[in-house]
DNA sequence: ATCGATGTTCGTCGATTATCGACGATAAGT
DNA sequence: ACTTATCGTCGATAATCGACGAACATCGAT
């Protein structure tokens, strides 16, 4: 592991890069986990993926200037970049809202209708 | 030109769909325009691609619920499906605000530095 | 110094995406 | 009926994306 990551200038994120960073599922539950508890270990999200593609997953986001990944020893803390929410006003503050409702909506769901394929 | 368009139904959208399409520079512009100056004829679009491209990109919005398109004649409305947006609250409108003020900042940087490679 | 834990990077594979050119379908005008 | 205008669809191609396994780097402990 390297002993930095790189984080870009928010001055060179895009809206339409930042869209296209949130637009995969797996990428919205990492954002929902971090704007739910805030600082999160890396090892402690329940992806159905392996490791190298959390890694990848994580590179987009951060590469995207959403996310601060702080390495400590051999473990990597994420959080989401405060400075984000400020770069697109409410863009991601609604996203997030988005996404604790579509959840609660699904949960909502499945306690109807027992079970569905599983 | 087929006599009707699909548009599906809004609760087989899904937020990650909606924030993919919304992910590509082409289409920011498009929503942009819609919801600049409502409903918009098809051909009207100023972007820098092919038709068929065109073609693509308007399917791409339409699927993903986002754009209405009203067939009349040989031509082709398109507009933005209201209960769109109230389909996720708040994320289309944050990002039309976040394109507007993106496309803001680039025309006074332009102003600023004359001619950047024009 | 070696080992295990953690996580990134690289190479690869299959699927999806963006683009174009060509074609087909529909409608309006002559 | 013929022509033109407007689009959608199909086929092809190049690029990108999501996923995985293997290899590598770093840290902490033995």
């Amino acid at each position: 592991m390297p002993r930095q990551l790189h984080h870009p200038d928010l001055k060179d994120t895009t809206l339409a890069r930042v869209l296209s960073a949130l637009g995969d599922p797996v990428r919205l539950r990492i954002i929902a986990v971090l704007a739910d508890r805030g600082e999160h270990p890396r090892e402690d999200f329940d992806l159905g993926v392996g490791p190298s593609t959390v890694s990848h997953h994580m590179k987009t986001l951060r590469e995207a200037g959403l996310t601060y990944h702080r390495l400590e020893g051999t473990r990597c803390f994420v959080s989401l970049r405060e400075d984000a929410l400020q770069r697109f006003p409410a863009v991601v503050g609604s996203v997030l809202q988005a996404v604790e409702a579509a959840e609660a909506a699904e949960e909502a769901e499945e306690a109807e209708a027992p079970a569905p394929a599983s």
